[in-house]
DNA sequence: ATGTTTTATCGTGTTTTAACGATAAATAAA
DNA sequence: TTTATTTATCGTTAAAACACGATAAAACAT
């Protein structure tokens, strides 16, 4: 609760607030996350380093497989998670390089 | 782009994905960054380490000014940032625990 | 007291997200 | 070949996000 004062001599224009690239790109990755079953499936694949199969589904309490489906897709379009298709069924697994960037963008704020 | 193979002697019982709570708090401390020029914001005010009045608004071109001040409530209701009244101006600044906060969750994932 | 500046809020329209059931597509099993 | 299993996609509905102009509220200046 301290104070906050405005430092008038500080100018804006000599602050950069990174590309706007990277801003839209950091966007992006945290409107992935921006939901707790996508953030939930992510820490599951995380965790389990060997991928998973559709079981996420049953992991997923109280949404339709569909549903699930969705997020799934939402994940992989990001960048976050990779779909490899095994006989009938498919593995999800991190993509580690896009966690990675997610860090990255964060420590950068 | 290495092989993706499911392991079935893991669990999934066995693996915890933390409490829901925390789930729901990163995803929406994400969905607080789920917006280019809420990004932008965040990194002024990182940047400006005392904090800026409302020519923020100026910096986020291409925003009207009602909007602006729409993502700027955002991010005070997530807890990001704070703001204080200063005459007839209005001057915000980072709310150090809450991107500490963010920084904690994702790490944890 | 009156007018000006600054910021928040309201009302509105548009777009995007979220969720579901139903169904299609692909493979495996019978 | 037929049937079952698994997953993605389609169509729909409901809710939330986004953006804007207009306006209200508060403090300052005249």
């Amino acid at each position: 609760m301290d104070k906050c004062h405005c430092d008038p001599s500080e100018k804006y224009d000599s602050i950069s607030t990174g590309s706007k690239e990277k801003n839209r790109e950091l966007a992006l990755l945290c409107k992935a996350l921006a939901h707790p079953a996508r953030v939930q499936i992510l820490k599951l694949l995380v965790r389990k380093q060997s991928c998973i199969c559709g079981e996420i589904v049953d992991q997923i309490e109280d949404l339709a497989q569909s549903t699930v489906s969705q997020h799934l897709k939402i994940l992989k379009d990001t960048g976050l998670i990779r779909g490899e298709i095994e006989g009938t069924a498919v593995c999800y697994c991190i993509e580690p390089s896009g966690l990675r960037r997610l860090r990255v963008l964060i420590a950068d704020i």
